[in-house]
DNA sequence: TGCTTATATAGCTATATAAGAATATAATAG
DNA sequence: CTATTATATTCTTATATAGCTATATAAGCA
């Protein structure tokens, strides 16, 4: 699939899941659910923002499906929608250092 | 590099590159300029949009290097910053469409 | 049942930003 | 110099959204 062909409705599924993605806490959220799935609380602790504001974080996170979610009792897990969100972020991250070394050449 | 052990700083300079992306208006001039590099009266015609509008969107995604221009008289040409722009822009597109399928499949 | 814990949602405010209209700048031609 | 063409910028308005506070829901336990 080239970015060329692309069409209307796939592009702007792809800008929503950018735009979530492009928040720092969100991208926060992203980087710790990289490494294991986490709760509301844990997430809370790490980030040291407000409940709500995780939650509401998290919920902009499902409707793109970047993050899925599951409940244990009164806990709810979430983690990576799936594996192959692993490679888009280290693909986006592996592409900015990539480029910010281009940069750095370039200056000096 | 891990997504893990990024830096506040470059989480945030990467949320900007992200944020630059993920307008619709945006990710179809990156779309374009993907082919060949355009000036910027080729991407008002191709887009459909203000003349000032394809500027100051070109502004903004010149800001995060994922273009730059080039002066030839009165007309600036526009291309993306660098060839691993296109590794990034078919990352991200390829793992979208790997998560559509998916979402179908587990529909079906 | 009522109480507690974990998470989600609603309402509010402040800020960011996309798009339109008008104007400004820059390069070139005459 | 003036006029023209191509592009950039400024100003305004309307909309989106991040974070705060308060409240609601949901599950488990006494």
């Amino acid at each position: 699939m080239n970015l060329e062909d692309i069409k209307e409705q796939h592009l702007l599924e792809i800008s929503n899941m950018l735009r979530a993605l492009s928040e720092p806490t969100r991208l926060k959220i992203m980087q710790n659910l990289h490494q294991s799935e986490m709760n509301v609380g844990q997430l809370v602790d790490a980030l040291g923002t407000s409940q709500a504001n995780i939650s509401k974080h998290l919920k902009i996170l499902s409707i793109v499906n970047l993050v899925k979610s599951r409940r244990e009792g009164t806990t709810i897990f979430y983690s990576l929608f799936d594996p192959c969100i692993h490679n888009l972020c280290e693909s986006i991250c592996g592409n900015y250092f990539q480029l910010l070394e281009k940069r750095l050449k370039s200056i000096a």
